[in-house]
DNA sequence: GGATCACGCCGATCTTGACCTCCATGCGGA
DNA sequence: TCCGCATGGAGGTCAAGATCGGCGTGATCC
C-alpha cells in the first residue's frame, strides 16, 4: 500500500491541482498506470486514462516518462523482481526441502492474490511479442526455475538440463493453478481457501520431486 | 500440411494472380493468417500483411471474414478444439492412469512442436483482454482439466474442487514446461529430445498424483 | 460462334483512435 | 511587485482497420 497522501481512493481520480515534488508524483503516476494497466492491458490503456487517474494532464506524463512503453517496463521490471525475490526468500527460509516446496508454493499464491492484480503484468501480459517485454517475462520463469534448480540438483544429482525442466514444470504448475484459483475466487464461485489450495498444489509437487530417481519403476 | 496448391511456400508470399474458387480461397486465407498470427501476434500483424502473404489484395480478405477480431477466433477455436480433442484422445487411449499421464503429456509437448506453432495463439495470445478470446482460451485449461479431474476423482475420491485445482496444476506443468523446452530447442541450445522430457514430466506428474490422499506425511 | 452475365478481384481512399508536442496560464520565491 | 517554472487545453501526425467503384475472366445461353 503507498501512503494515503499519493492514493487517497484507489480506483477513483485524483481531484487535480495538486502539487507535488518530483519524487512524489513519479511514484503516484506509478500507481496510477499500474491500476490502468492492471485492468485494461497495454493495449486498451490510453496514456489520457492514466493521466486521468492522477489528475494530471499529458504532458506531465511525458515528463516523467520518456513513452507509454518505457512506463509499462518500469511497472514490469517492479513485478519481476518482486516474484524472483518472494521465490528466493521462500528458498532460503528454510533447509527442509519439504518446507521448501510448501514455502515457495505459498509464496506464488500470496503473490497473485496481493490485492494490486499486479501479476497481470508478469503473467497475463498483452505485449508479449515486444523483445524487451518478452525477455523480462521469461526472466521470471527462467530464474525461478534457476534458482529451484539448483536445490533439485543438490537433492537428486540430476543432470542440469532434466534439473531446469523440472523446476520450470514445478513453477508453471504454481503459476497456472493459482491463475485459476484466483479467477475462481473473484468471480464469487465458492472455492478453496489460499492455504489449501496453496497446501494442495505444494503436496504434489513435493510428491512428483521427492527423492526423484529412485522411485522410477513403479505401478 | 495443406496442399501445394494453396500453400506453395510456407512463409512466402504467393504471386498473385491466381483465381481460386471460395472454399480453397477461404482456407487459403486462413493459413496465411495462421502463419501471420504466430509470426507477429494479434496486435502487430497487419492485415496487408495478412492479403500481401495470401497473395491477394484486402478487400478479398474482408469479403471473406468481417474483421479481423473474427479472422483470430475462427483460427483460435480450431486451435482451441485440437488441444481439447488431443487431450481427451490421451485419456481415452489407455484405461492404465499411469499410461494416461505419459500419453497426455507426451500430447500437449506433440502439439506445442507441432510445425505450424498454433499452440502460440492459444498458450501466447497478445489479446486476452477481449472477452471472446479469453473464453476460448479459459476453455482450454478448464475443459482439459475437466477431463483430467474426472480421472482423478475415480483414482483417489478427494472433492470436486480439489481434483480441479490439481488437474489445472498438471495442465500448468505441462503447458509451461512444453514451451520452455520448444523455446530452448529453437534457440537452437542442445535441449533434451522431445520424448525424454514429456517423460520427464510425466513422471514428476504421475508420482505426484498417484494414490494422492494415502502417502500424504512422509518425510 | 458471339454476346451476356456473374463472380472474383484490385487500386485508391476514408476514418478512427492513440501517441506525442505547442502556446497560454497561474502559483511560489526575491 | 516581478520572474521562473510546472501545468493545462488543444492540435498534429501517423498507422492500421475498413470500404467503394471499376476490371478481367470464364461459363452460359441464344
Amino acid at each position: 500500500m503507498s501512503s494515503p497522501a499519493t492514493r487517497p481512493n484507489p480506483g477513483e481520480r485524483t481531484p487535480r491541482g495538486s502539487r507535488l515534488p518530483r519524487r512524489a508524483r513519479r511514484a503516484q503516476l506509478l500507481e496510477s498506470a499500474l491500476e490502468v494497466f492492471v485492468a485494461q492491458g497495454y493495449h486498451a490503456a490510453a496514456m489520457d486514462d492514466i493521466a486521468d487517474r492522477a489528475g494530471v494532464s499529458k504532458p506531465v506524463l511525458y515528463q516523467h516518462f520518456p513513452g507509454k512503453l518505457e512506463l509499462y517496463l518500469a511497472l514490469l521490471d517492479r513485478a519481476v523482481d518482486a516474484v524472483i525475490d518472494g521465490t528466493r526468500a521462500a528458498l532460503e527460509s528454510t533447509d527442509d526441502n519439504k518446507q521448501r516446496v510448501a514455502a515457495t508454493m505459498h509464496a506464488f499464491y500470496t503473490y497473485v492474490a496481493s490485492e494490486e492484480g499486479e501479476f497481470r503484468l508478469v503473467f497475463e501480459s498483452d505485449l508479449t511479442n515486444d523483445p524487451a517485454v518478452r525477455q523480462r517475462i521469461d526472466r521470471v520463469t527462467t530464474e525461478c526455475a534457476e534458482l529451484i534448480a539448483h536445490v533439485i540438483h543438490d537433492d537428486t544429482g540430476l543432470p542440469d538440463d532434466q534439473c531446469r525442466l523440472l523446476a520450470v514444470a514445478l513453477v508453471g504448475m504454481g503459476e497456472v493453478s493459482a491463475r485459476f484459483w484466483l479467477q475462481d475466487r473473484v468471480q464469487g464461485r465458492d472455492t478453496i481457501e489460499q492455504d489449501m489450495a496453496a497446501g494442495l498444489i505444494a503436496g504434489l509437487a513435493w510428491r512428483g520431486i521427492r527423492g526423484y530417481p529412485r522411485t522410477d519403476e513403479q505401478t
